[in-house]
DNA sequence: GCCAACGTTGGC
DNA sequence: GCCAACGTTGGC
């Protein structure tokens, strides 16, 4: 399958992930993101890395699912952000994916460019009303509708 | 099970 | 900083 993950560039960027190569993806405290880890992600699956909550929100570059869901660590780190006392060790709440770099755009294809196209994009879910979510599925076409975008600037 | 209050996300 | 749109929590 296709995804898109959401990342806040002052907290990891698609740079931070082209240096450090693979990233654990930790820190999903979302049902309905989880289930789409557990369920539906699989080794290979690529990813559109996009930046938000910063100055030009934008899809800025791709990566790629390297390991599957498995039990995110920081729910069991007390010092963590992330930490889930709700959370037993035997049956794990919350799961984590390895996620690794394959390349960076070389002009992030932005959202505000994205809210342009129009028809191509029509339930393309970062554009829809109230879309919260930081990990969701980007539909075959869709997903090379934007690497398009990002050939032809 | 309902729903108000509260917290979070994320664009602007 | 504001606000819309959710998701979660907790009293009843």
């Amino acid at each position: 399958m296709h995804w898109l993950m959401k990342s806040e560039p002052h907290e990891f960027s698609i740079d931070d992930l082209a240096r450090r190569k693979r990233e654990p993806w930790t820190g999903v405290r979302n049902y309905q993101a989880r289930n789409h880890l557990r369920d539906d992600m699989q080794v290979d699956d690529e990813v559109l890395f996009y930046h938000s909550s910063c100055e030009e929100p934008a899809v800025a570059g791709l990566a790629r699912i390297v390991r599957a869901a498995y039990p995110d660590p920081t729910q069991f780190e007390r010092k963590s952000d992330y930490y889930d006392a709700g959370s037993r060790k035997d049956a794990p709440r919350w799961l984590a994916v390895d996620v690794g770099f394959v390349r960076r755009f070389a002009v992030p294809v932005t959202l505000a460019r994205l809210k342009t196209i129009g028809a191509p994009l029509e339930g393309f879910r970062l554009l829809m009303r109230g879309n919260r979510l930081s990990v969701f599925p980007v539909s075959p076409d869709h997903f090379h509708h934007i690497l398009a975008l990002e050939r032809t600037t």
